[in-house]
DNA sequence: AACGTGACTCGTT
DNA sequence: AAACGAGCCACGT
C-alpha cells in the first residue's frame, strides 16, 4: 500500500480528469470518475467537488448529472452560478433546464 | 458505533 | 414516466 510521489491520490486523479474538460462541453459525475480512474465513484466526486478550493481554477461547473441537469439544488446560489458559467461558454438549455446532448462528453 | 445525508448512477418495477 | 433499491463513500451527530 502506498501513498507516494508516483502514486497519484485520488483527488488528484480527480484534478487531472477534471483540467481535461474543455470550455463549452459537459461531463456527468460519472463519467468523470470513470476518466479520473475511479469508476463507481460518482457520490465521491460531487462530494470533493464541493469542497474544492475557490482559487483552485478548476472547470467544476462543467459536471453535471447524469440526467443532464445542474445538480445544485435550484434556485441556490451555487446552481446560479453554475448555470452562468456554462451559459458564458455558450452551453445552452432547454426551457425545462436539461442541457443538450451535443455539449455533453460520454 | 449506528444512522442519516448528499453536487450520483443504474437496473428493475 | 416515475418510483425503488442497491451500490457507492465520506462526514456529522
Amino acid at each position: 500500500m502506498q501513498r507516494d510521489a508516483t502514486t497519484p491520490s485520488d483527488e488528484e486523479k480527480l484534478y487531472l480528469a477534471l483540467s481535461g474538460i474543455p470550455a463549452g462541453r459537459v461531463i456527468a459525475y460519472g463519467e468523470l470518475a470513470r476518466r479520473a480512474g475511479l469508476p463507481g465513484r460518482a457520490r465521491w466526486v460531487g462530494r470533493t467537488l464541493s469542497q474544492f478550493p475557490e482559487g483552485a481554477g478548476l472547470p467544476w461547473h462543467r459536471v453535471i448529472n447524469a440526467n443532464r441537469r445542474i445538480s445544485l439544488p435550484s434556485g441556490s446560489p451555487g446552481h446560479l452560478e453554475q448555470r452562468q458559467r456554462l451559459l458564458s461558454e455558450g452551453v445552452q438549455f432547454s426551457s425545462a433546464g436539461t442541457i443538450d446532448r451535443k455539449y455533453l462528453l460520454t
